[in-house]
DNA sequence: ACAAATTAGTTGCCATTGAAACCATGGTCA
DNA sequence: TGACCATGGTTTCAATGGCAACTAATTTGT
């Protein structure tokens, strides 16, 4: 019966759809985030992120900033090239690897940081108000959880499983 | 003192901040699930959440697909547009307003949404187990609340607040 | 010591996406 | 009725982002 919609198993809603509703939330908050300094400092998320990386870790190389903030390396290329141009950012060859290079904040680039943390700071603080106090710590093991195991999920399912 | 990191305030971590960890656990779950059924359908997740949304309602106009499955209109007007080439769904004038049309699956297309949901379904089943039992409750309730309240995050904080 | 494989990082290319302009229709108000 | 505004949907344009190819430097294996 094909034109009885939601029949077919035990209901399909996109709504309540875990991966569907992590991704809308996911979005909503990056948008929030983001009008807090995509304006007033002219950049976007992964520029955000670089800055944030090093600010937290004091000189690292392009590599260890992908993988600290789950970037491809194309990305991060490219943000520090931005904060590079921007003087917020400096490159420092190593002499005992010539293909990687060191890089830290400016103190330009402290700057914008030293600003910028307290504001993030806070934004996280409103936003866990947000949750009830109860769920907080439920929150974080969950995500912690998926975080670190969503990607093993068999994609056997893929191949026209559930026949029973 | 720039050359110490981290000290600024009470030390941004991106790695525990949340609109990063939101972030990057909606990714993975959506690489994952993606790979459900990307290369199987040949879609992507706008035509997915077409799919799902016209399988569960049955018939409704291209706005109410974006309201309900929160996607810009021009993103909903492509993936219909890829689905109507492909005759997984079909356009019927409404006689009553020329400006919109009501979108449903065709036979075909309805095959391939009972054939993607359950599959969905247990998607979602496997991915709930990841979490303990005793949060997933309260892993619902929370993106709940930040999906409803996230976006009213007074962007004031931008404003150069914690002048203290 | 040298060829082959690996790695850090950049660049060219193409697909995706959102904002804004646009088109066609419908509603409002004089 | 006709001028204006609003709305559903499509299209154009510019920005973004990932893949693959590339460069330069390092490591490995013989």
């Amino acid at each position: 019966m094909p034109a009885q919609p939601g029949t077919a198993d035990a209901a399909l809603k996109l709504e309540e759809f875990l991966p569907y509703r992590l991704n809308v939330c996911a979005n909503i908050v990056s948008t929030a985030l983001s009008r807090i300094y995509a304006e007033r400092y002219s950049i976007g998320v992964p520029e955000w992120r670089v800055l944030v990386t090093l600010g937290q870790f004091g000189m690292m190389t392009a590599k260890a900033i992908g993988i600290h903030s789950h970037m491809h390396k194309t990305k991060v290329s490219r943000a520090v090239a931005m904060l590079e141009r921007r003087k917020l950012v400096v490159r420092r060859a190593n002499r005992d690897d010539l293909r990687e290079a060191f890089l830290s904040l400016t103190p330009a680039g402290r700057d914008i940081y030293s600003d910028l943390a307290p504001s993030a700071l806070e934004f996280a603080r409103q936003l866990m108000e947000i949750v009830e106090p109860a769920d907080r710590a439920a929150l974080g093991r969950a995500l912690n959880k998926l975080i670190e195991h969503a990607a093993l999920i068999a994609s056997d399912i893929a191949k026209g499983g559930n026949p029973g």
